[in-house]
DNA sequence: ATCTGTGGTCGAACCGGTTCGCGTGAAGTG
DNA sequence: CACTTCACGCGAACCGGTTCGACCACAGAT
């Protein structure tokens, strides 16, 4: 069942066989037929192996997903789904590696033994060591995110700082005064992920630009964290009256933390941030955010490299997105509820 | 940067090369450190197209994971990294498919063009044309789900039919009579889903054991859709005191359509279901369920798949998990709460 | 001193494709 | 009619590994 198989049966050479499908050469209609029905009777497909040696290129792009702490997050999914399914449209697989750093036995199969013929890597950092790497040795990638010198680089990504900024101004226009911040886990800021940081950026600044009494808090990726940390936020601030999150995995938490403090969403309290549309609609109420635009991302970021796999050369492109708030439930004006929170609610309690 | 280069520098044939990496044949210490020197400097690694042509191994595994309807669920996101960080572990890389069907190009692509030593399949149907294809063909596979017939196959499933049931006794149990069900949307019902199609059938015989009044819904998989799937259930019956769901996607929806209809959950209203713990735990309040326990089952997959690529021939092995239910905080007795609607709460309106 | 065994190495063949150079015969051109 | 042009097909080399058979040197056995 390979080429010379096929040859053989056709009466013609390995190289006929070869010119007949890939059409570089001229083959007669005679035996262009004679060759496509031998195929489709023995169900012939080349082999990936001896084509990718023989061309050098593996029509494979690697996906780089290291997980955010212990577990994969929802938007990662969204940017697996929609990477895989661009991907084939373009005719490549998609290889996954959850590759955290540079030195993993996973990310050097890919590059070292050239199993991809680029790669899409997520979660990055603001110093990220894998795609220096990559720019060193000038493998073709493009980034899911964008480091702090992005210039000249390949990449697609959110408008963090911006995002966070209209949270905050919303909020401010709504008359809130006091509001907390939940970002991403410790130890991711302390990673240097982006979203972490260019997202608290932009919240204190359009803060401090507002005049407003904030505090910011990192929090786990998961619900039972999120609970916590707005028992932290109600402890250290009683007068908090909203808040903006980058965590959608909290998010739940943070509302049941709510719900057991005897705050009313969004009477009594307003919650938004920037969080993937399927995390904004299953809450109730529902989450007024940006919506983190993850299908588009993962499209435009195969496109990117498709477009550099083909054109070698081409200079740097790159997407910068900062998707409108999405207006839905979970924001109101500040003060319709009580502006002091009564005196037992300082420190709640759950079973 | 290929072997040769390395067998010239080190003034040795390239076989020598060759045996000094795999160890297959003796190889003198001088040489060998010779080798392994020069091979450190240039940060040679062999190109893995050339070494899988050459031995007819990719060590690469495929995930075959179709879409559910529109868009990829929770559950896919945590077989996949589950089943990528398995793979890691035993050194093999993993190749993404989003086939839905036998006849895809992608689907093809694995098998035909030999990119994959053995396949992972997602999303099982009772009858499964992608599953009898490779059964055909002898290509080896491990299913993440069980078909009609499963004898004689290779698979990890969870055991539906008992989920449902236990979950209709836990209810049962609490003096609930009217329960409903909500499945999976009714495309993939049709189209033969296993769980769909199980978890129904363990519903209705338990119930019917039970002696219990029920009805069974299809929904979406997304708020929206459960929000509307829980108005029809209380239009139906407004009697309807509990419910069981194998609908992650969709629980934030019947959530917020018990809330809009005044039910308090647990006390006017019991949900349950068979749903993986980090969706039970973001609901307020938690869900008690089935934990779906898919990091374990990607786990056991890929131990099966190696098995069955380590040693041909060995006989067809299987897991059929059936985790118990954990109890959190959302079902509760019934008649706590009033026993008949009030009439007003009939027919619920949302803005 | 010959035979056998074995550690160590090499050259060549092979995996299954792609591609280059060349040869052929027929058609087109002056 | 000689001369180019081009469609068509073949054989051989190549991609970068692995593996088989053979060879040599030196050890221990007889």
């Amino acid at each position: 069942m390979n080429i010379g198989e096929i040859a053989k049966r056709a009466g013609v050479s390995r190289s006929t066989v070869s010119y007949a499908l890939s059409g570089k050469r001229p083959v007669s209609e005679d035996t262009r037929q004679k060759i496509q029905r031998v195929i489709d009777e023995l169900g012939y497909q080349p082999n990936a192996s001896a084509r990718a040696l023989a061309n050098g290129r593996t029509n494979t792009i690697g996906l780089v997903f290291p997980p955010a702490g212990n577990h994969y997050t929802g938007m990662q999914l969204d940017f697996i789904g929609s990477v895989t399914e661009a991907a084939a449209a373009y005719d490549y697989d998609v290889l996954l590696s959850p590759s955290g750093v540079d030195s993993d036995r996973s990310f050097q199969r890919l590059l070292g033994e050239r199993r991809v013929d680029g790669a899409i890597l997520m979660e990055i950092r603001l110093q990220d060591d894998r795609l220096d790497h990559l720019a060193a040795v000038d493998f073709p990638s493009v980034a899911i995110g964008r480091t702090a010198h992005p210039e000249g680089g390949w990449w697609v990504g959110l408008d963090h700082t911006a995002l966070a900024a209209a949270c905050v101004h919303h909020l401010a226009d709504l008359g809130h005064r006091r509001i907390a911040f939940v970002n991403r886990p410790e130890q991711l800021l302390r990673a240097g992920y982006e979203s972490a940081h260019r997202g608290l950026d932009g919240f204190t600044k359009a803060a401090a630009e507002r005049g407003l009494t904030v505090r910011t808090y990192c929090c786990g990726d998961d619900a039972a964290s999120g609970l916590a940390c707005l028992e932290r936020i109600l402890h250290d601030d009683p007068a908090t009256t909203a808040l903006v999150t980058l965590n959608e995995a909290a998010l739940g938490g943070l509302y049941r933390g709510l719900a057991q403090a005897g705050r009313h969403v969004p009477r009594d309290f307003s919650v938004t941030g920037v969080v993937a549309s399927r995390w904004a609609e299953t809450v109730t109420p529902q989450l007024t955010a940006a919506d983190v635009p993850a299908e588009q991302m993962g499209r435009l970021a195969v496109d990117l490299l498709v477009e550099r796999l083909d054109h070698p050369g081409t200079p740097a492109r790159h997407h910068l997105l900062a998707p409108p708030i999405s207006l839905r439930a979970s924001t109101a004006p500040a003060g319709t509820g009580p502006a002091d929170p009564a005196p037992d609610l300082g420190a709640p309690t759950h079973p």
